[in-house]
DNA sequence: CTAAGTAAGTTGGACTGTACAACTAACTAT
DNA sequence: ATAGTTAGTTGTACAGTCCAACTTACTTAG
């Protein structure tokens, strides 16, 4: 009550000089490598006073408030850092702010989750890639990062079941049977193959090659996505999802 | 380069004297009066110092480290104040955070989103309700309001297509007719009324009471919400939204 | 007391897209 | 040649929306 009433006044008068939160950023960066989803993952630093030492955490960071145009612009940049890649699949997930989430003190992290593709994997620095078997990680995480990364796999399970989001997980060419196996490992359940080709070519978002994946039987068409492709969403989901 | 290597060194140090940006929570507050989609306005102080002086902006402000135990804590509290309603339907919208979107620094809001029943919107304090028309907000928002009161509209849009989001608009009892009312407000286009029913009925998530709706006409059946009603997912979206 | 009006609710046929399953096509390896 | 494997197609069943006409239950006007 106290507390909220002298909030209120601080704010009236324009002062400014109260307790803030520490302000985060933290990227949940996908990819399918050896037919698995894969989360990329750094260690937490060993130094003295640091949260979680050793531990697994996604990579992020504090908001610097000199170079760090906006929040999307901080999200990039720590993907870039981490990974290289300059322009993939990148969309807000949420966030996750308490009193009790970092023992530093009351803290608030905004969350994005990335989709690269396989081939544009060239890890610096400490990350890892570590695989989601069963939809969940094996590791515990730093922080709350277990529950946010949970949560972006909820998530994009969710879209993939109505949208083409994969289709950001693929390398620059692909064939259909390549895509309809993304799309699998992600949802972990086989989808129909006449009716996954159906909905997938009547989108309008990939567009064949004129080349030929050869392989040890008959050749499948390679196709690439199409320019300036924004996700597309159908108005159905796949099976029945239960 | 030289900003982000610091607070790399100031990171590993542990130490956290660094500036940090403001911290808020903003609420889209939704209901439907007078056959229309409504939102929860609250007017900017004059006082010296303060940004955008009596303009319109959503409720919310500062998070209260010493009160507000973790973020959806915070944006029910805020509801609470500006609407006496406790246990809302409430969604977390997504994060705005930028060097210039407040004068005062670089700040970050957290958004949510919440629906209320006509019933229930004992307002308190300054709090008006504004409508939507044609899917947009007549009057300029403080901030960047505007942008997120737009992606709140956009987002309510999208799950009302393929979710039972609008139940939580309605008052304890409604009729079926009620409720495909609230769907073609929201979505700004009439829907089929066999599908309608047969969509809502097969859902599971509306009982009828013992009474029926009397007026000029053929009465209509009476229905309330389950107990313990999660939004519910169809697995088709309504038309070819386009 | 009947007839017109209106909104609630039902019914049936057309259409769209998935589910399931069998099929053909194109290649390799034996 | 033949078997094996994966790519890709075809056809029937089915679910749910779309569209439109219909029946039902009430009020109000005459």
């Amino acid at each position: 009550m106290a507390g909220g009433a002298r909030v209120e006044a601080i704010e009236n008068s324009g002062h400014l000089d109260f307790p803030r939160p520490l302000t985060t950023v933290d990227v949940v960066i996908f990819a399918i490598l050896d037919d698995r989803l894969q989360v990329l993952l750094v260690r937490r630093p060993a130094g003295e006073g640091e949260p979680f030492p050793l531990s697994l955490a996604l990579p992020g960071g504090f908001v610097d408030v000199a170079k760090d145009r906006d929040l999307a612009a901080c999200a990039a940049r720590k993907l870039k850092e981490k990974t290289g890649v300059a322009s993939p699949y990148l969309e807000q997930l949420g966030s996750w702010g308490s009193a009790v989430r970092d023992p530093r003190g009351w803290s608030a992290t905004h969350a994005y989750f990335a989709l690269i593709p396989a081939d544009a994997g060239v890890l610096t620095g400490d990350a890892q890639w570590h695989p989601i078997v069963g939809g969940r990680l094996k590791a515990k995480l730093a922080f709350d990062h277990g529950e946010i990364l949970a949560s972006a796999i909820q998530r994009l399970r969710n879209k993939v079941e109505y949208t083409s989001l994969p289709a950001f997980l693929m390398p620059a060419e692909f064939t259909l049977p390549d895509l309809q196996r993304v799309y699998e490992i992600v949802l972990d359940r086989p989808l129909e193959k006449s009716a996954f080709r159906t909905r997938i070519l009547s989108a309008d978002m990939i567009e064949p090659v004129a080349r030929m994946r050869r392989g040890p039987n008959r050749p499948a068409q390679l196709y690439r996505l199409k320019k300036n492709s924004e996700p597309v969403y159908f108005v159905r989901t796949f099976n029945p999802p239960e």
